[in-house]
DNA sequence: ATAAACTCTATAATAACTATAGAGTCAATC
DNA sequence: GATTGACTCTATAGTTATTATAGAGTTTAT
């Protein structure tokens, strides 16, 4: 039995993050000293793990929660999963779709203007003030 | 002279928002009407505008701050508004090269489950259990 | 006079943490 | 036994750029 600060050591999550998660239902209320001090298994240090992984991914909390609830019924079907990947990597490819539009417009607005011109000849500044792309 | 809610709907910003602009400094409190409503010129418009423009490219509220107080001192090099904007467009190239990787990664663990079987036999769960990828 | 549409301020919510204050716990040292 | 330091506890506020709400006042039209 371990207590937060280890497995924030050994997991890599802060010990704020760690009492965040317990909060929102991502792990449970785990077991407590005789001074109140939280006792962490081996167990937890998978779940936060598996959480801590599914974030790297981008996953957002109510994700994870959702995973780990189809991970605690091993005999569902996991359609639900998918789903849920399927359209996450949809968010994902949109928003590099996004960014992609969004460099190029800013490397051609870094381009209107040189280095050593004052702010009045700025085709950076000048170019902000006409009117926006229109898909924003 | 035209109300908040005629400068929303000229500039597309919110009513929320333009106050909000006002309360963060982006736009000066502007004169107001008999009744205590806010009342804004062509120049408001203008301004909002730009504010538009500056967020379209992900500039942050401070950055748009910077880029305003600039362009009211129209002698001043320059230099601080390339600055800003390399900062930026290297932002925003390294947020597509995270989510580039990203991408590939969720990919790769779709590809690890096919639909109609058992939580249990469910490569995704199986993958986000085991060790996270080292870059996370 | 009243209703609809608008505006005002102030406050809370959003996501996923991070930071802080003020108090309690525990092991070791003086 | 008292104190120090490292740790933990809860509760609360801050981060970003809005959006949403409550409760009140204003304007315009009927």
């Amino acid at each position: 039995m371990i207590k937060i600060g280890e497995l924030s050591k050994v997991t890599g999550c802060s010990v704020q993050t760690i009492r965040h998660y317990e909060k929102e239902h991502l792990i449970a209320s785990v077991e407590r000293s005789e001074g109140n001090f939280r006792l962490y298994d081996e167990a937890a240090v998978e779940q936060l793990l598996f959480i801590k992984h599914c974030r790297s991914l981008d996953l957002s909390l109510p994700e994870i929660r959702q995973l780990l609830a189809l991970n605690r019924s091993p005999g569902a079907q996991c359609d639900d999963v998918n789903r849920m990947m399927d359209r996450h990597i949809e968010q994902v490819e949109a928003r590099i779709q996004e960014l992609t539009k969004l460099n190029e417009q800013l490397r051609m607005l870094r381009r209107s203007c040189s280095n050593r011109r004052t702010v009045e000849q700025c085709g950076i500044l000048r170019n902000l003030s006409a009117t926006p792309v229109s898909s924003g």
